[in-house]
RNA sequence: GCGCGGUUAGCUCAGCUGGAUAGAGCGUCGGCCUCCGAAGCCGAAGGUCACAGGUUCGACUCCUGUACCGCGCACCA
């Protein structure tokens, strides 16, 4: 495939900076980046090398502009290129001279933006692995939908993505559930029982109880060692709850490549083999850790543990890996859990979690530079918690009372396609206010509808043209340089630098760009069509037309297909 | 106390790895359908980019400090 136009003009003031510092090896040479002004009066492209190279060669930056312009060869597609305030090169292309590129997005289809998947580049991307204990909550969705965005974002720019979701269905908490079910099968034998405050509250938990009292014999539990009991109700419970946190998420069309069993880790006895092999790096000793600063715990009471050596590796302090009982603690089965992927072949992981786990990234970090030797893995990004409201009044959100939302009860209100792309449409970073009744207005006030609005219209147009009997001509006989009003070229610049922005995107682990692109291009789309009538213009001029409304639909598409989101043809 | 994240228009948020005059939606005010989908478009008003320093040709963006908000801080996950 050869250089876009784009590279070209790169790679030819490339060139010239290259031979300009050529002699001043002591100076790095700066990269040349194009970018696309946000006036029109910039031109197409601009760039600041100029001014970059202004220090090193003690020049005004005017100055080696002009030097660069002297020497530089552009492409024949370029215009002019002037000098612009304070050393900017504004870079001017011929009428037309990009408007061709349109063609492409029509013959590349669902595959412009797309880059080839590179086998060699294998990443294990885990997301949503909320607790198999209870429903997933919003917070889980919004991890949930961003990690699913990132995974098709990450595997249309070419990486080879496993989606991977680690259940923790080992460990107190699952205890924990396993009791409470128990009880609640009880109960609903008639026994009275008492509900302790450490159970889980839900109703979720005597609808597991009823399901299991349906296809087993109460009395076949009662005979049961307690011991057998809890473990056998509770990997039913576990069983119970991931078939309904998986049918939550195929609501809103997700789904992964591997659900990993924690369990399956103590089973197996890698756990087991990890500690043994950090043992033998000298990298475990006993010993108590302070109190925590600033925490009050009233029963703090100094404990002896086997403690794995993190701040070796950068970690604040010592992590214990085993419990007071003896049994592992979660961190040894999670490092463990990496190991494993490293093994599998992933030299490359993300993980996604929620914001109260950051406090967690470090130690995780730690391990895997102690085991692996790599820096910065798994890389960990941290999702906001997220914040629901009904007409700006909060929720009362208590698990313990049973009273928290769940993802699928807002799914039901507002429907997949509003609650993806609403959260989407804002960095990872920041908190989410999420008001339910804003989410369920079909207006401007939800972007979902104004960017589906754009695709249906579009549609509809298509469809009307369709009807009055417009021949679609050819796409190579389409003159795109017909496309020539300012609302026209602003659509068109949009739509070129889709498959840059989704670049940018991939590279910074931000899905959320597309979204935000998507709402600028439907804007882009609305004020063109409000201006530029397409049907019953001359013939030229309305297949030029026709051919920029079918480019624009095609990318629409293209992004919200990313986000999970669908693109109706009528709405 | 320490760590992580945040602070941009009345409200909710963008701001393309440091660029040219800080943007959008909602809300307010005023326009646009005898014409392809008005779930739309156009215009007006609205800003000490939390605050104070610093770095440089240039800072909403990078650094330091302060304030406020959220999350986390042994033997839970």
């Amino acid at each position: 495939m050869k250089p876009s136009l784009k590279d070209q003009i790169c790679q030819a003031l490339q060139d010239v900076v290259d031979s300009m510092l050529a002699d001043l090896d002591s100076v790095k040479t700066p990269v040349v980046i194009l970018t696309r002004p946000k006036q029109k009066e910039h031109g197409d492209y601009a760039v600041n090398i100029a001014m970059t190279l202004a220090g090193p060669l003690k020049q005004n930056p005017r100055q080696v502009a002009e030097t660069i312009l002297k020497t530089v060869s552009f492409p024949d597609s370029v215009a002019k290129a002037d000098i612009a305030g304070p050393g900017f090169i504004n870079i001017t292309l011929h009428a037309g001279g990009e408007t061709d590129i349109l063609k492409d997005i029509l013959i590349q289809a669902e595959r412009y933006g797309c880059v080839d998947t590179n086998q060699n580049n294998p990443v294990c991307l885990e997301f949503v692995s909320a607790n198999p204990t209870g429903p997933m909550h919003v917070g889980h969705g919004r991890g949930a939908v961003v990690g699913d965005a990132l995974a098709n974002l990450l595997a249309a720019r070419g990486f080879k993505v496993h989606k991977e979701y680690y259940i923790n269905d080992a460990g107190n908490q699952i205890g924990v559930l396993a009791n409470s079910v128990w009880l609640r099968m009880q109960e609903l034998q008639g026994l009275s029982i008492s509900f302790p405050d450490s159970a889980y509250p839900g109703d979720y938990i005597i609808d597991i109880a009823k399901e299991i009292l349906l296809t087993s014999d109460f009395t076949t539990f009662e005979a049961m060692a307690e011991t057998k009991r809890l473990k056998t109700i509770g990997a039913l419970a576990v069983d119970a709850n991931m078939a309904m946190i998986k049918k939550d998420l195929q609501t809103i069309g997700i789904s992964f490549h591997q659900y990993f069993s924690e369990k399956t880790l103590h089973a197996s006895g890698k756990v087991e083999q990890l500690i043994q092999k950090l043992e033998n790096q000298n990298l475990i000793y006993t010993g108590a850790l302070p109190p925590p600063k600033g925490k009050e715990i009233s029963d703090y009471k100094p404990v002896e543990q086997r403690l794995f050596r993190t701040t070796q590796f950068g970690d604040d302090v010592d992590r214990p890996l085993q419990k007071q009982d003896g049994t592992p603690t979660y961190f040894a089965a999670d490092i463990a859990y990496h190991d494993d992927k490293y093994h599998r072949g992933f030299k490359h992981m993300i993980d996604i979690w929620g914001a109260d786990h950051g406090g967690y990234i470090t130690r995780v970090q730690s391990a895997m530079k102690a085991l692996t030797g790599l820096d910065h893995q798994p890389e960990v990004l941290l999702v906001q918690m997220v914040n629901l409201t009904r007409n700006g009044v909060p929720f009362k959100m208590s698990k313990r009372a049973g009273t928290f939302v769940t993802l699928s009860e807002v799914v039901e209100e507002v429907g997949s396609d509003a609650v993806r792309f609403n959260f989407m449409t804002r960095r990872i970073e920041s908190q989410f206010d999420f008001d339910l009744e804003a989410a369920k207005q079909k207006d401007a006030e939800n972007p979902v509808y104004y960017v589906q609005y754009a695709h249906a219209r579009i549609c509809a147009v298509l469809r009307k043209a369709e009807e009055e009997g417009v021949a679609l001509a050819d796409i190579k006989d389409v003159d795109t340089s017909l496309l020539n009003t300012d609302e026209a070229q602003k659509l068109i610049k949009m739509l070129l630098s889709y498959p840059e922005m989704l670049d940018a995107a991939a590279q910074r682990r931000e899905p959320y760009r597309i979204a935000t692109f998507i709402m600028q291009l439907a804007a882009a789309f609305h004020s063109f069509y409000h201006k530029n009538r397409v049907i019953g213009v001359e013939d030229n001029l309305m297949q030029a037309r026709l051919l920029l409304l079918k480019a624009t639909a095609q990318v629409i598409h293209n992004a919200l297909l990313l986000l999970g989101v669908s693109a109706p043809e009528k709405m």
